[in-house]
This record gives structure tokens, sequence and C-alpha cells, in this order.
RNA sequence: GGUUCCGUAGCUCAGCUGGAUAGAGCAACAGCCUUCUAAGCUGUGGGUCUUGGGUUCGAGUCCCAACGGAAUCACCA
């Protein structure tokens, strides 16, 4: 139980034995005790008043006296303008840590036995990933994880854009002008390549604009079938995925699932037949089939072009049907930017009319774009911050700052390697985690990121520095000896904060926003270095409160750990 | 024009279901390394929480309006 709920209930005891009235625990209100006073969690009385007929401080008062006379947990209590702080034994606060470091899975909640879709990154096969897809993927890999913690079974999809006018145009620049050019021959990224040649095709039709008539040609022979088109489409996609591949791997992320459009976009179809039947759509005059969402105050939305094809909506219909019936899934959470907001609006809207009960099911995570000082990346003004090129600046500057520390001596060369990727990844997916989803964020690529203050180096460093003390610590240590010694002031802080843990990662969950662990992170290490700098660990004498500080920090490190394996981010045991 | 999202320190961001004097980091300035890792710690300065109403004992937080910014309203994906 945490200590919020523990008050609650018996401060709804006190209630009951004082004022002879029924108050459900659950709507009193506390919180964590600000530090400018004394105590650890305090009642507000304001709402009580009504039942006490008495003024804020003897309402306090009078529940507080109870609550020290008959709850041994609670030690103290103060009552300062209708505000009632109650400070709990230090004996509450040991068992309290030892319940946490005596808890190998603290962090991961009670199963749930709910399945959930993740779908995230679904890039197109023309151009290289760039910065906004770092935060889809960060995002969509981060909050797989947190949903794991939460006791859910978490299946991480993604759907291949391979398909359509984009990659046709890659495709037409590509025989028109590049001489045969692979990666091997120029020694290039295959994505960098194929996103080069559809500049290429850009600056073609500028030009002369009735090359689309040729790409749109090639779309019909490639829905036709035709062997050299589909051939060519395949050999430049197979370059593509390679790349995509290497960027996957150096961000850290995988997926269980992978659709791929070619294979999907003819679904939905049978779809739209069962809503005409069921008069959910109508067909116009020229054939085209459309869902009326005007009650809805939408527009009318087209479902089905008049010559029968498809639109993007309607395979995302079908997919999502497939979904959920081949996987037995929940619920569906799809990552994609708040550019499609009213996609998903429509989407489940009609997914409801359709009659589906996992409509309800579907949550967008929408989050915002990613900006530069100048405003929105263009790829045409040659803005975007690409993917690659970023990863790889991260990791320099990793390395730049750990060998100017000089700290890794010693250290074999391929471990130091390992260490700079961890810090220079560890940088860029807090820098990006940290945010809240929702809301546009900006990126000064001549600030580049730092590695100081609010940063994941600094909660890397933060760990690296626990880990270094507890490797010299010369006596055995365990969760038993959270009971031997009486924890100061600045320790019953940290104990709190952990404490908050797992009601952290409940929150992410139902929020779907890895930026409330990345907060809790930096909360919890930033308390710890204040710590560290005066109360020394290592030279205590006193046995019992040595091998308490140790185990205390032990368990700070693994939630540390925890929390940032939930945002993708590993730790080091030295940096 | 309709809908949705956003507006907190010079800059980047926190602020839990409304609670006490709105917090961090960066940048600026001043300190702290013969002492467990200075990627750290301490301090100073910096705010009419866009504005105006409303609900409430109490509003950065909830409601309404205005202003400013973004996205979207395709037989594009």
């Amino acid at each position: 139980m945490t200590p919020e709920a523990f008050i609650q209930q018996k401060a709804a005891a006190a209630i009951q034995a004082i004022y002879n009235t029924e108050v459900a625990p659950g709507s009193l209100q506390v919180a964590v005790t600000r530090k400018e006073f004394e105590g650890d969690y305090t009642l507000v009385t304001f709402p009580l008043l009504k039942i006490t007929r008495q003024a804020p401080d003897a309402t306090g008062n009078a529940i507080g006296q109870w609550l020290v006379a008959n709850v041994p947990e609670i030690a103290a209590y103060n009552s300062v303008k209708g505000f009632l702080n109650l400070s709990f034994s230090p004996v509450y606060w040991n068992e309290a840590l030892q319940g946490i470091a005596a808890d190998d899975a603290f962090g991961q909640l009670p199963s749930t036995g709910k399945r959930i879709m993740v779908e995230f990154s679904s890039p197109n096969t023309n151009k290289p990933l760039h910065l906004g897809h770092i935060r889809n993927n960060l995002l969509g890999d981060s909050v797989s994880r947190i949903l794991k913690a939460c006791g859910n079974e978490v299946i991480k999809s993604t759907i291949v854009n391979d398909r359509g006018v984009h990659i046709c145009k890659s495709m037409y620049a590509w025989e028109k002008c590049f001489n045969g050019a692979t990666p091997e021959s120029t020694g290039k990224k295959g994505d960098h390549l194929v996103g080069d040649c559809y500049v290429a095709y850009a600056k073609m039709e500028k030009e002369h604009p009735e090359v689309i008539d040729d790409v749109h040609k090639m779309l019909v022979d490639w829905e036709a079938g035709d062997p050299h088109v589909r051939e060519l489409w395949a050999m430049m996609n197979g370059w593509v995925y390679k790349g995509f591949d290497e960027t996957y791997a150096a961000l850290g992320i995988s997926f269980d699932q992978v659709d791929h459009e070619s294979e999907t976009y003819l679904l939905g179809k049978e779809l739209v037949q069962k809503g005409l039947q069921e008069g959910v759509f109508v067909k116009d005059p020229d054939g085209s089939v459309w869902c009326d969402l005007t009650a809805d105050g939408l527009d009318r939305k087209l479902v089905l072009r008049g010559d029968g094809t498809s639109v993007y909506i309607t395979q995302d219909l079908g997919t999502a049907e497939r979904r959920f019936a081949n996987f037995k899934l929940d619920s569906h959470v799809y990552v994609v930017g708040n550019e499609q907001d009213y996609h998903f609006q429509v989407l489940k809207l009609i997914l409801k009319k359709l009659g589906f009960a996992w409509a309800d099911q579907i949550y967008h995570l929408s989050y915002g774009m990613v900006e530069l000082p100048e405003g929105k990346m263009k790829s045409r003004e040659g803005t975007v911050v690409d993917a690659d090129d970023l990863i790889q600046q991260m990791y320099e500057e990793a390395k730049k700052t750990s060998e100017e520390s000089g700290k890794l001596e010693g250290m074999p060369e391929a471990e130091k390697e390992a260490l700079y990727h961890m810090i220079g990844l560890g940088a860029l997916k807090y820098f990006i985690i940290k945010v809240d989803p929702k809301k546009t964020m900006l990126f000064n690529p001549k600030e580049s990121i730092d590695f100081n203050g609010n940063t994941g180096p600094f909660i890397q460093y933060t760990h690296a520095r626990i880990q270094s003390i507890l490797r010299k610590a010369t006596v055995p240590y365990g969760p038993a000896d959270t009971l031997g010694a009486q924890p100061s002031a600045k320790e019953v802080r940290l104990i709190k904060l952990l404490g908050l843990y797992p009601g952290k990662v409940a929150e992410a969950g139902a929020a779907l926003s890895p930026a409330i662990i990345a907060n809790y992170a930096y909360d919890l290490a930033k308390e710890f270095n204040q710590y560290y700098h005066d109360t020394p660990i290592l030279k205590e004498e006193n046995e019992a409160v040595l091998k308490f500080r140790l185990a205390l920090i032990d368990t700070l490190a693994r939630t540390l750990r925890h929390a940032m394996a939930l945002l993708g981010i590993s730790l080091p045991e030295r940096m």
C-alpha cells in the first residue's frame, strides 16, 4: 500500500472515531508535504470542515492527535492553516525500503491479461529516416516497454509503406539518371541512395512536369505485376530495408510484427461492401462509396473510389479488423504524428459505425512535430536532420567528452566504443523522450544536445557513481540491512521517491507518456547527487549504517536502471 | 471558416485527480576537486503562468471568450 493510501485509510478511521461520520478513504486529499514544512505527507482538511464543524486548525489538531495516539506508524503531526502535516516513524521508512529492496520485480506491475498492439515507425521507403522518425520510433519503443511493465502483453508492429507513387518517383529517377548506381558501387547506405533518387526526381519534375505521367504509368504497371517494374521495385526496396535495419539497430529498436502495404493495400474492400449492405455507407451515382459523418460534426468521407480502388483509410479499416481478429487484441495503439489527428478520429468513428466493439480500444498516440529554429524541417530545402548523421554526431560528442575526462584509463578499446555509443544514444533518446509527446518540440542543431543538467548522460553518470561505490564496498549487504539504521531526512526523501515509482509506471502507461518516467528518473538522480555530496558512504564507520546506505543506493541504482530501460536507455558501470 | 492541440523565467522544459511562497536545466554571475567519479554540488539574479471573465474556502490546473502559434478539414499517403 502506498503511504498516501495508508494515510487516507487511517484518517478515515480517525474521522469515524472523532466525528462519527463515514467518509470514503479515496475522497481524502493527501499530498507530499512541501519541503519548507515539517512532515512527510499532508492531509488537506478544508473539504472536511463541513463534517467537523470546526475551524481548519482545530480539525487538523483533532485528527492529528488521534492518528498519533492510535497509529504506531505515525509519529508526529502539525497543523498549519488547514494543512495537517504528518510524519511517519523511522521504522515505517525502514520497512518501506525493505519492501522495495526485496522486490526483484519492483516496477513491474501485476498482469492485466490484456494484449496490446503498438504500431509505430511505419516509414515510407523512398527516403532515409530523419529526426521526426526518431521521435516516433523512440515513443513507440518506449511506450511498448511501459505497457509491458504495466502488466500487458505487447506486440510491437510496423507497417512499411513500400508501394505507391512516392517509391515510383525514386525508381523513375534511378532509371533515368543514376547509371545503374548501387549501394555497393557508390558506398552509400541504400536508404540514402534511394533518397537521393527522390530528390533528383523532384528536380526533374520541376523542369519537365510531364514526367509525372511516366511515374503514374509505372504505378499502374506495378499493380499489374509487370516483371520489369516489380524487379526494380524489389531491388530498390531491398536497399532501403538494409539501410533501415542499420538505423533501427543503432537505435536499439525492433519489431515483433512487420507488415508491408504492398500486401495489405487491398484489405478493407469487403468491409466497404458490408458497410454498404448495413447502410453505414452510401454509393454515389459515379460509383464512389462514402461515409456520412456530418451528424458527428465531421465531413463526408470517401472510403472507395468510383473506379473501385481503395484510398488510405480503406486499408486502415481492413488492417485494423484483421489485426484485432488475428492477434485477439484487447487494444491497439497507433504512434502517428498529430497531423493525422483527423484521420484517426474518422477511423475510430467509422469502425464504431460498422459495429466493432473494439473501436473504443483504439488509441492514437498523437505526438507533436520536431521543429528547427527556422521552423519545420523541409527535405526540399535540405534542412532535414538525418537520423544516421545525428546518431553519429552524438557518438562523437560522447567520445570527445569521455576522452577529455580521462576517466576511462585502462578500459579495453572495444568497451570504450560501446560506452560512447551508450552515452551518445542516451543523450539523444532522453532529449527527445523527456518532452511531453503531444507537444511540438524544438531541436537546435547548433547547440546540439547537452550532456549536463537534465540529460541522459547526467542519469548515466549518477548510476556510474553508485556502481563505483558498490564495487569498492568491502562488506556484504542486502535487503535485510535496510532495517539496520535509522534513516536521515535525506534518506527518507530518497525512500519516498522510490516508493512513487510503481505509480509513475502506471501513470505513464495510462497517459502513454514516457516523459513521466524520464522526469521521474531525473528527480531520483538529482536527489541522489545531493545526498552523495554531503553523506559519505564508504567512510562510515558504523557497519550497520554503512550496510544500510549500501542497500539503499543499490536499490536506487536498480530503480534507475529499470526506469531508464523503459526509455530504451542503458546505464553504464563506469563513465 | 469548422475541428483539434499548444501558450509557464532570455532559451528548452516540469508542475500528480484544483491546495501552502509556481519548479528544474541551459545561458549569466559567485563559490566548492590532497576527501566514495566536478558529465557533480552550493548560492545569486531572472515570472502580471498570453489576456479578460466565471466556478470554488482556494485556479498555472476546471468552464467561457479573446489574442497568438501549429495541425487538419484531398477520389494524397
